[in-house]
DNA sequence: ACACTATCTGACCGATCGTTCGTATAACTT
DNA sequence: AAGTTATACGAACGATCGGTCAGATAGTGT
């Protein structure tokens, strides 16, 4: 249980990148163990035994995602310049996270927010915890646009973030439902024009 | 099964608009005729007869709350003058019939269209052609301000669609979440300064 | 009042859900 | 090699899923 063993954090890692993937189309409720199971060609039971309960397993699935987007998300957004070199490439990177489907349904935090946001419970605590962070860190680059004099003074912070939030989420959606991926430019372009036209 | 009794009428009525709430919070897949069943003090036998499958069922849930947003959003929109009050009407109504909690979960269609968006069937096919009427909606709404002398020219309408619709979603979306309807007029400010600042 | 039909119920089906448990099989330690 | 855990399995649990069906109940038209 406590995966000491090379074998356990093996079964553990396959387990959560295939939860992922069922998480982000049929969402962490649709996310079965016996569906899981037979997809690897596991007992039901060997699987549960990770976890310990189904919402734990939902939490893991979280915890995974968010390693994933920080890997291909964050960090390489990083790489780029402070100031509003580093929040476009934010922004194209969640784009391209997005668009390459590295989860076959996309966005999984899209996905999940959506899923659990009427909802009570861990799962939806978690989900508003991590959408906080999220937040904060988009009105960070923000503040750090202006400190770097590529940005006029922005009056509300909260405003904008809210705004590039949505258009990402919103482009992430709309390409799942249409199977086109031509909103990911519109929603490009939208931040682009919103954050003042040159990059 | 024809419902030409008042009877089944009714029941079929309070079937659906409980649907319509447990869909809003748990999905159209965690619509569950059990549920229902109890919910609604009736056999679980007798409200499938209602329907004939639980696809049906669901198909028959949106057509629902299609009726519903229409009564509430689109007629009273409608009667406000063409052109931006139009618009802008259709907004301001969308974003009250999600702040009031008409459905205990929100805007039905932005919940909908994120839990169905990546996957395949009737529901996620209803789920586009609807997705495509509304936007082709607010795509003529804004063409009638631009001819109403309301709004400059748009050079592409479809970009300044997706990006209205984002807006909406979201805020739903982050009011339901955070339980904080501040994200209501974020979006409604964003709006009105997308459309150009005047009423 | 009668027949007819729409509506609803209750018992039941096989499948699957999350979960428990005893046991076998690996993998490390010594 | 033996002993000790970590890991995985298989069978079973009560609950619930969507769905079926025969029969009771209610409403309508005549």
């Amino acid at each position: 249980m406590d995966g000491r063993h090379a074998r356990g954090v093996h079964t553990r890692r396959i387990t959560l990148a295939r939860a992922v993937d069922i998480a982000t189309v049929d969402g962490l409720e649709g996310l079965t163990l016996g569906r899981l199971a037979a997809d690897l060609q596991l007992s039901k039971s060997g699987i549960f035994a990770h976890f310990g309960s189904k919402e734990d397993l939902q939490l893991a699935t979280i915890s995974f995602a968010e390693e994933v987007f920080t890997e291909h998300v964050l960090r390489p957004a990083f790489q780029a310049p402070r100031g509003k070199p580093r929040l476009l490439a934010l922004f194209d990177r969640w784009m391209d996270f997005s668009r390459a489907r590295v989860f076959v349904g996309g966005c999984f935090f899209s996905a999940v927010t959506a899923e659990f946001d009427a909802r009570d419970g861990k799962v939806h605590d978690v989900v508003v915890r991590w959408s906080r962070v999220w937040n904060e860190l988009l009105a960070r680059l923000v503040a750090e646009c202006v400190e770097e004099g590529h940005m006029a003074e922005v009056a509300d912070v909260d405003q904008l973030v809210f705004e590039l939030n949505a258009l990402g989420r919103a482009a992430n959606h709309d390409s799942l439902l249409t199977r086109e991926d031509s909103h990911y430019d519109r929603a490009l372009t939208a931040v682009r024009s919103r954050l003042g036209a040159p990059g």
